[in-house]
DNA sequence: GGTAGGATAAGCT
DNA sequence: GCTTATCCTACCA
């Protein structure tokens, strides 16, 4: 069944408030002609230059974040901790540094090619985390600053999607900013992170 | 059940 | 030199 991608303006409002509605929302990865897919279950929004923990901060602006700075619906590739990928969906107007960092999803097709990537892991383990998932989904820094409309990546409506209570929470993982409430969490989902 | 520490490298000061 | 939007293992309870 072919889904339509979320428009470019999906991602052109608040941070907040496109961390809230991507939950739920399908992401589909085909990196190397293989289709992986799961539902959103868990969010954080950096929100630009006045956001310490976001890597926009006081905008600005290098080779790395390049991405962070482009239009709404870009994906935004970054490495970290000398091992890990982590994606997010560029948000807000271009040359505006937010996005939402994609924390956990809900695996939904590509067991074997997740499980061949990730390793021999339960399924609540195949992407219950930023890193995590890139590594499901064989997201890596060739994707940064790629079309989440119609790249390798794809974010799609789903049109099944419920409406379901939200937790929001504090970020994790930051030591700048630390009591912004900016991470959202479908409630009662077994995978989100942690 | 829980958590401390190590892996490992780019980017920043 | 130090920090980092993380994850896994080893170890303790």
């Amino acid at each position: 069944m072919k889904r339509a991608a979320l428009p470019a303006a999906f991602y052109a409002r608040p941070t907040s408030v496109v961390a809230r509605r991507l939950l739920g929302q399908i992401l589909i990865s085909d990196v190397n002609g293989r289709r992986v897919a799961g539902r959103i279950v868990e969010t954080e929004a950096y929100v630009g230059p006045d956001d310490p923990a976001c890597h926009g901060y006081r905008a600005r602006r290098t080779r790395r974040n390049a991405s962070l700075f482009g239009p709404p619906g870009t994906a935004y590739v970054y490495f970290t901790y000398g091992m890990h990928w982590c994606l997010n969906a560029v948000t807000e107007a271009v040359g505006f540094p937010a996005a939402v960092l994609l924390r956990a999803l809900e695996p939904l097709t590509g067991f074997a090619t997740m499980r061949r990537r990730r390793g021999d892991v339960p399924d609540r383990a195949l992407c219950s985390g930023p890193a995590k998932l890139c590594e499901a989904l064989g997201v890596t820094g060739r994707l940064d600053g790629t079309s989440l409309q119609r790249g390798v990546l794809r974010i799609v409506r789903d049109p099944s999607r419920q409406r379901r209570a939200i937790i929001v929470t504090p970020r994790v993982g930051i030591s700048r900013g630390v009591d912004w409430p900016l991470r959202f969490l479908i409630a009662g989902s077994p995978w989100v992170s942690r």
